[in-house]
DNA sequence: GAGCACTGC
């Protein structure tokens, strides 16, 4: 449910695109719902017939779009709209820093595709680094366009895709669809201009396409026309990659907001926010507030805390209502945040930086900023992911205060020193620098990069990270010797998955148990699937999971999510459905996401070994009745467990950890200890009065993920043979040396 | 006895 406000806009006066609509015939377009876009800052437009845009008729799109136009007229953006347009026609590559609320999202494309577009075929690409932005923004812009969403301007996202092949001249889609699109034609021969919005974010995907289009610019496809997109900071960095392109800046149209320092630094950051929250309720007259801390744990607490406080606090001040907000936290309890609160009250938000880019919260005139984030960073030499609280940018510090001046001048309350705030870095580290990056290199090397070390690298991640990348690619039998990609790599580089999954799921193919695993591996690529009961409804849940999935109390995490997704899909009705993932700790949601990618990890199998059946252009159709009698036929028999666990071996054996006389466990690779996650159906929890002595202890350990937080955690854990290890681990050397 | 945030033909 993660909402995200789209940059407002409008402009131009010409609006050929209505005209063109008008004359080109209507193409069915699947009659499917269109999300309806609010954006509360275009009062006085009242476009409440946006969700049923595809019954409306074409002179009610024109007239919509008419009243628009005024709206897009008073933008930044539009005043400025010569000068933009000619920097842009001179220059191969634009660097344009626009703030919020400039318009820039919104009116750019459409600049383009008036000016450029009616001289040149082709169309334009805009990428953005989230889903909703992306459709958000198409479904805005279609309607300043005076067009339905899927004809001139479209988007597409995973799962999703409104637009048209050839019909579609203004596309929006998430900086991961276009890498898929690059992959499939490596000239982009489809697209004129390719816009990079938020490039800023600094994404991996977004500094790969950078990457590739400083690359194409050079040799294919000299026409190519590229703006890049972002905030002040890191302006600089983009042009000098592109070889010094200019710098344009578009003032937004945000309100003012004043900053306060603390005079000395805080001790604890949970009761600082919490007094500074309380302390400005009293002070300030309406507006709600949002504070920044780190993680789950200290947003409980602070919540905690408020619920504890507010009974207390004199009459004559707003009720305080206290909402937390973090991915983990189940959509319900997430919606939340948008409830208007009525009376005398006050809404205070406990979030992490879920709240800085994803998630908009109206009402917000408040920002209370501990200073501190988490972030995960990979060490490529141990080959695990540390969980750190580390303080954030002076980027990130604007951005948070920004939060308080989206409708109104605002207040940002920062829980550190001023000298403090000067010792920030300007800018957090970048994802390519901190993370694994055996995916990008795949992606380099299905796309034909031989040296990837001396690539067109935005920020390069650095040889180390490069070189045991590669190492990892080769031990998964994606690259030979010579680092060139094999048969296997181009099959996995196809996949959307991370390598070691597609190693499994290819693995499975070979020894026919895909559709189970694939239900294992869907399961896996879904975030916040399984989430954390609260404190007081922990033992019960877990208490309930245990006993509904046998086979995974005994076999582990893995065997559990095929359990559980089994259960999920046996149940009948969509009321029965919730409860049952109410009463399991589970999102209903992230389920039904499961399906969607399972979905389309069977149709890309089924193409990747049935070269000889014509490709579908849009999936589906007759080829998942197939799957679902095979994965039903597999549920009849009882399923091949350790056939399905020594696939996954295949692609982690080097996440497997031997069990140890006193049940603890040592790592494979280094023999360091590594602990079964508490939230792993395997964590042995002290007060067990053990009934495992059926299986007995583990004689060693499969884990998906090893992360280091107080010590290292083994995640999403099951339980091994010390045989299979032996035979795969000798199979899997035998391979790479090959 | 613990869980930053995104995303894919």
């Amino acid at each position: 449910m993660a909402k995200s406000k789209p940059q407002h806009g409008h402009q131009n006066g010409k609006r050929p695109g209505v005209k063109s609509a008008a004359v080109t015939p209507v193409r069915r377009h699947g009659g499917r719902k269109v999300i309806s876009f609010e954006d509360k800052q275009d009062a006085g437009s009242h476009d409440s017939d946006s969700e049923i845009v595809d019954h409306i008729s074409k002179q009610e799109i024109q007239t919509r779009a008419m009243r628009l136009l005024k709206v897009r007229e008073s933008l930044p953006v539009f005043q400025n709209k010569e000068k933009i347009m000619a920097h842009i026609k001179a220059n191969p590559v634009t660097v344009l820093i626009g703030e919020t609320g400039s318009g820039k999202s919104t009116q750019i494309p459409q600049f383009l595709m008036d000016e450029i577009m009616s001289i040149h075929k082709g169309a334009i690409a805009v990428t953005q680094p989230r889903r909703v932005a992306a459709i958000n923004l198409a479904t805005r812009v279609a309607q300043e366009h005076g067009c339905r969403l899927g004809h001139e301007v479209g988007y597409s996202v995973r799962f999703d895709n409104k637009s048209h092949k050839t019909r579609t001249k203004l596309k929006y889609l998430t900086d991961g669809m276009l890498i898929r699109e690059l992959m499939l034609d490596r000239n982009l021969s489809n697209y004129k201009c390719i816009i990079i919005d938020e490039a800023h974010e600094r994404t991996i995907l977004t500094d790969l396409i950078l990457g590739f289009l400083k690359e194409l610019q050079t040799t294919k496809r000299k026409d190519l026309k590229v703006i890049v997109m972002s905030a002040t900071l890191q302006a600089d960095l983009f042009s000098k990659f592109f070889s010094n392109a200019p710098i344009l800046f578009v003032e937004g149209r945000k309100f003012t907001v004043d900053r306060f320092y603390l005079p000395r630094p805080c001790e604890d950051i949970v009761d600082s926010v919490v007094r500074c929250a309380i302390q400005l309720n009293s002070s300030e007259t309406t507006g709600d507030v949002l504070c920044f801390l780190p993680g789950q744990e200290e947003i409980d607490k602070a919540v905690a805390i408020l619920n504890k406080v507010v009974p207390y606090l004199d009459e004559s001040v707003p009720r305080v209502v206290a909402y937390p907000l973090y991915a983990a936290l189940p959509p319900k309890e997430q919606a939340k945040v948008f409830d208007p609160v009525k009376g005398f009250k006050r809404k205070i938000v406990l979030a992490t930086n879920i709240a800085e880019t994803s998630v908009t919260i109206p009402g917000v005139k408040y920002v209370v900023d501990c200073g501190l984030r988490k972030v995960k960073v990979w060490r490529h030499q141990l080959g695990l992911a540390t969980l750190l609280t580390v303080p954030v940018s002076k980027a990130s510090v604007s951005q948070r205060a920004g939060r308080a001046g989206r409708e109104s001048a605002g207040k940002c309350f920062r829980l550190f020193t001023e000298s403090d705030y000067q010792q920030l870095p300007k800018q957090s580290e970048s994802e390519i620098t901190r993370c694994e990056i055996t995916s990008p290199i795949l992606m380099l090397k299905q796309y034909g990069v031989q040296d990837v070390v001396n690539w067109s690298w935005l920020e390069h991640p650095g040889k180390e990270a490069i070189v045991s990348g590669l190492k990892e690619l080769y031990e998964l039998g994606a690259l030979n010797e010579q680092g060139r990609i094999t048969e296997k790599g181009r099959k996995m580089a196809l996949l959307p998955l991370a390598p070691h999954l597609s190693t499994v799921l290819i693995n499975a193919h070979d020894t026919h148990v895909l559709p189970y695993v694939i239900d294992i591996v869907s399961c896996l690529t879904v975030e916040n699937l399984v989430l954390n009961p609260l404190p007081e409804e922990r033992d019960e849940v877990n208490e309930r999971r245990r006993a509904l999935c046998t086979l995974g109390s005994k076999h582990g995490d893995l065997i559990m999510l095929k359990e559980l997704f089994d259960m999920y899909q046996a149940l009948k009705s969509n009321v029965e459905r919730q409860e049952w993932c109410k009463q399991l700790c589970v999102s209903q949601r992230g389920f039904k996401n499961v399906i969607k990618v399972r979905e389309q990890l069977t149709g890309y199998m089924k193409r990747l070994y049935n070269q000889s059946e014509p490709q579908q252009t849009q999936g589906k159709s007759g080829l998942r009745k197939e799957d679902e009698e095979d994965a039903n036929s597999q549920l009849l028999q009882p399923p091949d467990i350790p056939g399905v666990l020594k696939c996954f071996l295949y692609g982690f054996v080097k996440n497997t950890a031997i069990g140890m006389p006193d049940k603890s466990f040592r790592t494979t690779p280094t023999g360091e200890p590594i602990s079964v996650h508490p939230s792993s159906m395997l964590f042995i929890s002290g007060s067990s009065t053990g009934d495992d002595n059926s299986t007995g202890p583990c004689p060693a350990i499969l884990y998906i993920e090893h992360v280091f937080t107080t010590k290292g955690y083994a995640r999403s854990v099951s339980r091994i043979e010390l045989a299979w290890l032996q035979e795969i681990a000798s199979g899997v050397l035998k391979q790479s040396s090959r």
